[in-house]
DNA sequence: GAGTGGTCTAGACCACCTC
DNA sequence: AGGTGGTCTAGACCACTCG
């Protein structure tokens, strides 16, 4: 919270999440904030940036910042999330449930593709994810152990992000996702109810460090009915 | 192509697609790309935040602006992109076909969601995209009359994001999408080449101007073998 | 300690919108 | 014409990495 542009940021967060401003009203100009804030103009800027990112304003030239409606969506995940930050956002019953902890020596294609040495040792770790009673999610993940090194089936069960970023003090980058649609295997019948489903959506994504090494390849599963991806795009310039 | 920090932007992306810089290699510090485009630094910092938001590189603080390796996937497509653009880049035979293009005065809840007035007309227009041969996405889109004027046949077989965007000069700005997995309907049926599935992906967007109006809802509907959808996402601070 | 990126400043000129 | 955001400059200090 030291940055002077990420508080700016979070105050005007929290105003416009309190009703100080409502959809289609403008914020004050980057001058006004400017003396509002005692700071210089390209702070106000990069603050009013990272509230565009978020999809809380538009900026536009000759105008001013103006105010997007929210809410039209449930819950705006885009970006990286947490499956407990998440369970947490919507306030469910969340039941995670380890079905295997274990190093794995095998695996060459995950081992290829994290770019990590031929020898590395990787954590592989099976979870489902309870909601509100049906077992609606199969996580599966490799995870490098000479990053990794501690994995309990406690930390399994509650928060991995927690304790890779508070507790080994790694930060947490980007990823890179695909979503695609496949048909359930032996594996999702055993550990999901699929309901008579026979086909479930899977997020592939790599994982990576700040210092740009892929640590994490997980496979989600989930159950198709139960789905959502909500996503807020901005056109990226030629 | 006039924005110098565009310009080196795409420079710079054009020396790491020609190999110029491999995989984990470095870019030259910011303090030498000022000397070599002759240029301020925060300029530079411009373009290369353009290049760390679109995957190319990862910048970090006492090492430098590291290449990342792309092409782990097929095609990258976060973001919004039209359907034309996309058969272009995958450099697929695809076939649009029009099936309704014609003004509505019903679809309140398309109105209500666009947030346009009550007695505004809309555009109904469905097609489907054939790809080598079989037809497997499902396009309907609802566009506001009042904005975009003239819709023909033609246009909409070839591109509208280019009639809109090159021909009216209207600025397409951002776009709220969410990815479900519904049952398939007797219009898909009727228009897509199922192939016995019975579900299909449906991804639901409102489409935004500069100027923060909506003007376009499109619900695509896509065969779920034939789907994917690929996203690059950054982890944003608290 | 030298070099890197991250933040911040106080100006400047421009393009666009609205009155 | 006056206000808005978009771009750009030429400095400054800091936190971090690495030899």
């Amino acid at each position: 919270m030291k940055n002077k542009y990420v508080v700016i940021s979070n105050e005007l967060v929290k105003n416009i999440q309190q009703g100080a401003f409502s959809a289609g009203d403008t914020l004050p100009s980057e001058h006004e904030l400017c003396a509002q804030f005692e700071t210089s103009r390209e702070t106000i800027r990069k603050a009013l940036n990272l509230l565009a990112q978020n999809g809380y304003i538009q900026k536009v030239r000759g105008k001013g910042s103006v105010v997007l409606e929210r809410n039209k969506f449930k819950f705006p995940v885009s970006g990286l999330t947490s499956f407990k930050e998440l369970a947490d956002q919507m306030g469910q019953e969340v039941k995670t449930r380890v079905h295997e902890l274990a190093i794995v020596k095998q695996a060459a294609h995950v081992r290829r593709q994290l770019g990590c040495p031929e020898d590395a040792k990787l954590w592989k770790l099976i979870r489902s994810r309870e909601i509100d009673g049906e077992r609606i999610i199969l996580d599966k993940d490799y995870i490098r152990e000479d990053l990794i090194p501690d994995i309990t089936k406690e930390t399994a069960e509650q928060s991995l992000y927690y304790y890779i970023e508070e507790e080994l003090g790694l930060e947490i980058s980007f990823a890179k996702k695909e979503i695609v649609v496949e048909d359930v295997t032996d594996e999702d019948r055993e550990l999901l109810d699929l309901k008579g489903h026979q086909q479930v959506v899977v997020i592939r994504s790599y994982v990576y460090l700040a210092d740009t090494t892929a640590f994490q390849f997980t496979e989600s599963r989930h159950r198709p009915d139960k789905f959502q991806f909500v996503d807020f795009a901005r056109r990226t310039k030629a």
